[in-house]
DNA sequence: AGAGTGCTACGACTGTTGTAGTAGGTTTTC
DNA sequence: GAAAACCTACTACAACAGTCGTAGCACTCT
């Protein structure tokens, strides 16, 4: 296997495992219902087939518990949006996420908390540049 | 036309148009050549389709000055890259770009100079509040 | 003027994605 | 215990993506 898997999920299976992600562990009908209640229209076998296709790939696994087939992510969340991200840094951002940053911050949609979580952090960089330049 | 143009472009078609941002105006031959500079084997024929089909789509645009056609973006790198963006901010941190910074923030990976870019930013996001509280 | 070189138009072919129907088994419900 | 509801397996199929080959025209060099 390759050290680090790309999590290249095509649009509507991701769609499929967001709403996983949120109601796991789930059946085929959990999964419908909750892409229903997020006004997406598909058919139950529509669903079925994405999933079944996320697990050929290995993004979800499956356990046969009761009268249905109950799923549940194998990758995180997490690991995906970083993935996602980190294409976009390195298409568009050199893979440096200064710029990227940059910009978004003087786009300057930050609630107060998130202002001071921020200066916190820089103070962090702040202080391990000097421990740096220091040493 | 729609007031927002969505710029989904497939992966194999954004390497030849970020090839173009770079050598524009370019032929065919030139993207060609670029690509190979950057380690990407295509045929020409390939990269004549792709620029074809960007064409069509309305992302590029085509003159025939001399022997060949000269191809040159119509969408520009930056309106691409703010797309993509915020297709990520939305699927995965819910529009909001505070998380996002954070988390890539957490991970430290910035230049002096954009620390102090940052600092000055947060600055003045925060007279910025304080302006805003005040008034 | 013939040989090579370069260009575009067009077609082609394989795999993937998006979406769903049908068939046939199991479970629940009157 | 028959009918209704559910479940999965399999199939299907159009559109799109990725990749290129061939044919034919234009220009260039000798």
């Amino acid at each position: 296997m390759p050290p680090y898997e790309t999590t290249d999920i095509p649009a509507a299976e991701l769609e499929v495992l967001q709403a996983l992600w949120d109601k796991s562990p789930a059946t085929v009908r959990d999964v419908l219902n909750e892409l229903h209640n997020l006004g997406r229209q598909l058919a139950y076998t529509t669903v079925l087939t994405f999933l079944t296709r996320l697990e050929q790939k290995g993004f979800v696994k499956s356990d046969k518990s009761g009268i249905a087939y109950v799923y549940s992510p194998k990758v995180s969340r997490d690991k995906v949006s970083r993935s996602r991200l980190e294409e976009v840094l390195e298409s568009f951002y050199d893979g440096a996420p200064g710029p990227l940053v940059l910009q978004l911050m003087r786009e300057g949609k930050f609630t107060k908390t998130e202002i001071g979580e921020l200066q916190q952090l820089i103070d962090d960089l702040d202080a391990k540049n000097k421990r740096r330049k220091r040493s």
